[in-house]
DNA sequence: TGTACATCAGTGAACGCGCGTTCACTGATGTAC
DNA sequence: TGTACATCAGTGAACGCGCGTTCACTGATGTAC
C-alpha cells in the first residue's frame, strides 16, 4: 500500500499549494498548471488527482474552512470565560491575519467568488459556514452574562460578518493608517474594545 | 460638438454594463468582448474609450460606489431623527440588496478581487470607501443620544464592515433560510431590530 | 532469493477556447468654402 | 445653399497568451511465481 500512500501524500500537497493561491489570487486567477507546478509536478497529473478545477477548489475550501475553526479554537482558548469571544475577534481582526490571506480565513478572500459558483460548491460552504457560527455561539454563551438565547445566535453571525467584512475592508484598502483604523474600530464595535491591544497573531 | 456628446454618451453606455457585469460576474469574469456586444458595439472601438480594461473597471468602479452612496442617502432620508441609521442598514441588509448583486453595493460583490488590484484601484477604492464612512457617520452622528465622537466613528465603520460582511455571506450561502438568519441576525446586531421588518429594497 | 510482469503516478505535447489588445479600414457626420 | 473634404466613432479580422482539459507514453515501484 505504499503506492497508495504516497499519491495521497501528493495529493494533499497539491491541495494545501491551491489552498493558499486560491487566497491569494482568487479562485480564477490560480490555474491548474501554476499550482501543480509549484507543487513539483507537471500539470498533466492533476486529473489523476481530480476530475476538474471545481473539485480542487471544493476541497481546497473545505479544508481552509476547518483549519480556520481550529485557528479560532485555538485563539479561544480552553479557558471558560468571558473573554472568549473577545480573543476570537482580536485573533480574527488582526493586522497579522490582514496581512496573510494565503494562511487566513477564506470568507472575505473568497466569498465573493463561492456566491457566484455552483450550488454544490454553495451547499459546502454553507455546511462550513453553519460549523463556524456554531463555534462563536458556543464561545458567546460564556460571554456577556445576561442575554438569552436568542440574542447570543444574532449575535454570533453579527459577529462573525462583522469580522469578514472588516478584514475585507481593511484589506482593500490602499492607505495603511486607514485599514488599520478600520481593523480597530471593528473590534470595538464587536465589544472586544477592551483586549484591542492584544494581537494573538504576530 | 454633437459628434463627442454621442461618444460620451456611448461611453457612458459602455461602464453602466460594465458596472453591472463586474458586480455580478467579477473583474475577471467579465470580459471585454461581452461587455462591448452588450453596450450593441464590437470590441474592437474600445480602446477608443479607454486606454485598457484596468480604466473600466476603476472608472465603473467609482460610479457604482458613488451611486450607492446615493442610494443610501435617499433610503437614511431627509427628515433627522434616531433613525436614520436603522434606516441605512434596513435598506443595505435587505433581501432586495442581496438577490441584486448587479445593482448593489460592490464591496461585497467586488471588494476580494479590489484588495489584489494595483495601488491605483485601491487608492481609488480607499477615497471612496472614506466619503462612505463618512456618510454614515453623519447618520450616526443624530441616532443614539449620548455616544461620544470616537464612539460614533468607531460605530460607523463598524456597521459599514457589517453590512459588507452580512451581504456577502448572505449571498455566499445556498440555504435561503440561513441567508435570511444572516440578514436578520445582521440587522439586529447592527441595532437597526426595531426596523428590521421594513425592508426599503423590495 | 531471483526474475518476469503488471500497475499506475507522473510526463510532456497538444487541443480548443476566450481573454486583452492591435490595427487597417469604412462610412456617416460635421465643417469650410 | 450646395459641394468637396476632413474627421473619427465604430468595424471586423487578427495577434499572442494562458486557461482547463485530454491522452499516448514512460519508468520506477510492488507483486507473483
Amino acid at each position: 500500500m505504499k503506492r497508495a500512500e504516497r499519491k495521497q501524500r501528493t495529493h494533499q500537497r497539491i491541495v494545501n499549494v491551491a489552498a493558499r493561491r486560491f487566497r491569494e489570487e482568487g479562485l480564477a486567477g490560480a490555474g491548474v498548471q501554476r499550482i501543480m507546478e509549484e507543487a513539483g509536478l507537471t500539470h498533466g497529473t492533476f486529473y489523476s488527482h481530480f476530475d476538474s478545477k471545481a473539485d480542487l477548489v471544493a476541497e481546497a475550501l473545505v479544508s481552509t474552512l476547518t483549519k480556520q475553526r481550529k485557528r479560532a479554537a485555538q485563539a479561544i482558548g480552553d479557558r471558560p470565560g468571558p473573554e472568549q469571544l473577545a480573543r476570537f475577534v482580536a485573533d480574527y481582526l488582526s493586522r497579522a491575519h490582514r496581512d496573510a490571506p494565503g494562511t487566513g480565513c477564506p470568507m472575505p478572500s473568497l466569498g465573493a467568488e463561492v456566491m457566484r459558483a455552483s450550488a454544490a460548491l454553495r451547499r459546502a460552504f454553507d455546511a462550513e459556514l453553519r460549523e463556524s457560527f456554531a463555534q462563536v455561539e458556543s464561545a458567546a454563551r460564556r460571554e456577556v452574562s445576561a442575554i438569552d438565547q436568542e440574542e447570543i445566535h444574532t449575535r454570533s453571525i453579527g459577529i462573525v460578518a462583522l469580522c469578514v467584512g472588516g478584514i475585507l475592508l481593511a484589506r482593500a484598502v490602499e492607505d495603511s493608517k486607514l485599514s488599520d483604523d478600520i481593523l480597530r474600530s471593528c473590534r470595538r464595535f464587536a465589544g472586544g474594545g477592551a483586549r484591542e491591544e492584544k494581537e494573538a497573531r504576530s
